[in-house]
Parts: structure tokens; C-alpha cells; sequence
DNA sequence: GAGATATACTTGAGTACACAAACAGACTAG
DNA sequence: CTAGTCTGTTTGTGTACTCAAGTATATCTC
């Protein structure tokens, strides 16, 4: 029966998706508040602060922050009407176009990252010491898309200027 | 800056955010297809077949599954309308509501528990000892929401038949 | 060159939530 | 009893995604 043996594998998927629902629930209206984005946003402006140059390919965006290509157009829609992040057409390759951060965004990202980090960091250092944060990153890690698909920028980059003949 | 030092809290969220969102698609994708319901459908009608004469107040079943109450109310429309669940008043509080898993419910769970919990036991296996989905579970234990807030049947009962006098 | 296939992106349509407000029943205080 | 407050549920409205299908460019094979 389903009863009485519930396997462990469940409990940390259902654990997981509780945790991770309740603290994406706080954690928007804390964005909200701050600068009216929301966590998607703000990693989007993480990544793409991080990235060379400000930019990404929207695809590499997209498989970064865990989100489908139709949903980085919708998301980055929002982005653009707001100016913080804008669009850069590929010279090389017609197909591409880049997201790129602007000064504004890198301003909200600023504003953001400061009240919502220090919360960040709060939550978990009241919880873990600091080597159970690591041991619970390395055991997030092998989850399936934790990383994302392509949030190497090197590869980025690599995909973004095709060597003749990869496959 | 933002840009070298990433707290490994924020790390440790952005994995689990991701992780979160690639195994829902994926289950949500397995369980359309046995049995036309999705991830949190299931979890419900788990829920409610572990509980006591397979019936919960709606809100603890909220509380449970990790959704506002308004998204109970919703989500309950869908499996009332493929009779999976139904509506039962309560005699003695006729403020609250429970929700019932039907026979067909329980036999919708029965199905699609069996594939369903293969492929989550199996993802778990292929990536983890034991002992570490047990930690896992441990750290994830220790989040926000990770739990509900009412999961224990017992307490849940306790409330719904309230003792006089009781805050 | 002419397909065929793959890749990057957008669009149409649908859905699964959220929040805020409304409402009904129950308890508490005077 | 009346008034006020708390609790459980529903409803209105909005939004952040999803998938499937479509367009445009690039590449590979002949």
C-alpha cells in the first residue's frame, strides 16, 4: 500500500517543492517591494551582469534561470518595456539576438541584490552552519537542471561564435 | 561587486529553484500522460488517501500541498469535475469543508503512484546513496514551508473537531 | 545550386497559480 | 442580544509561465 511506506526519494521532492514555493512566495514580495521585479527577473539581471560584456544569447539565458525559450521572451519582454534590459541583434549570426543589461538595470539589480541577498543569506545562516550549505549545494547539484544547461559563460561564448565544423 | 562573490545561499536557492522546475516539467509531463492529472493533483490525492477516512479540511489541505487557500479552491474545481474528489460538509463547523478522495480517485492515484514513484525513486538512486537522500532530506527539512504547516494528520483532526476552549 | 534538417526566436492559446476582497459561520465581550 | 473579530472558503482579476506551431536564418549533403 501507499500508506505506510512512503519513500524517502518523495519526501525530498515534496520537501523540496514546498521550500522552494514558500520561499519564492516571500522572496517576490520582497522584489516587489524593492523594485518591482520579480525573482526570474532578478536572476536574469544576475546572470546577466555576471556575463562578458553584459550579454547573453537568449537561449543560454533561458537555460540558465530554468525557464523555456518562449518564456525568456515573455520575461525579457517585460525587462525591455522597463529598460533595464535591451536588445542586441547578432551581426554574425541573423538568428541570434542578445539580452543585454542596461544602466538601469544594473542600478535596480544594485538596489535589489542588497536588501534581498542580506534576506538570502539570513534565511540560510539561521538555519546551517556554513558547511551544511555547501553539503546541501553539492547534494542540489546532482539534481537534474540545477545548473541549468549552458550557464558556463565560456560555452556560452564558444556557441555564440560557431568554430567551423562543431557539431 | 555582485559579480565574484556569490554567497553560496544564493547558490544553494538558485539549484534548488532549478532542480524544482526541471523535475515538475518532467513528472508533470509523466503524469499527464497516465492519468491526465499534474504533479500538485497527485500530492493531493496523496494526501487525502493517507489521511484518516481519506478526508482534510481544505485549508490543511492547502497548508499541505503548499498553495493559498484560493489555490485549493481551484485546483479541488478540476478533481471534483473528473469526480476524483468531493465536497463534504461538516456537520459540526458548517464554516469548513472537507475534501474526500472518491474510489476513483484512489484508483487514479493507484495508477499513476505506480510509474510516477518508479521514476522519482530511480532519479534519487541514480544520483544518490541512501544515506545522502536521507541528509537531503534532512537540509531540506530545515527550510521554510518545507513541511506545511498542518501535514501531521493528528493535528489536523485536532482542529478540525475543536476542543472546547481551545485557542 | 536545391533540398533537408537544425537552431534561435516569436506567437497563439491555455493553465496554474497568486493576491485582494467578499462572504458566511463561529466565538468573545459587553 | 448586538457588535466585533477570527476563521474557512470562494470569487474577481492578474500574471508567469507552459506547449505547440510558425517564421527566419544557418548548415549539411548531394
Amino acid at each position: 500500500m501507499l500508506n505506510s511506506q512512503v519513500p524517502s526519494a518523495l519526501t525530498a521532492f515534496v520537501r523540496l517543492a514546498n521550500a522552494h514555493g514558500a520561499m519564492e512566495r516571500a522572496f517576490n514580495q520582497e522584489l516587489q517591494a524593492a523594485g518591482r521585479i520579480t525573482v526570474t527577473d532578478f536572476e536574469v539581471l544576475r546572470r546577466l551582469a555576471e556575463a562578458p560584456d553584459g550579454r547573453m544569447r537568449r537561449i543560454d539565458l533561458a537555460h540558465a534561470v530554468g525557464v523555456t525559450p518562449s518564456g525568456i521572451t515573455r520575461l525579457l519582454e517585460g525587462l525591455e518595456a522597463s529598460k533595464l534590459v535591451a536588445k542586441h541583434h547578432c551581426t554574425e549570426d541573423h538568428r541570434v539576438t542578445y539580452a543585454v543589461v542596461t544602466d538601469a538595470g544594473r542600478g535596480v539589480l544594485q538596489c535589489t541584490a542588497e536588501a534581498h541577498l542580506a534576506s538570502l543569506v539570513t534565511l540560510f545562516a539561521d538555519r546551517f552552519r556554513p558547511e551544511e550549505v555547501d553539503q546541501l549545494v553539492a547534494l542540489l547539484g546532482r539534481l537534474p537542471g540545477a545548473e541549468g544547461r549552458a550557464s558556463c559563460p565560456a560555452v556560452a561564448l564558444e556557441r555564440a561564435r560557431p568554430t567551423r565544423g562543431a557539431r
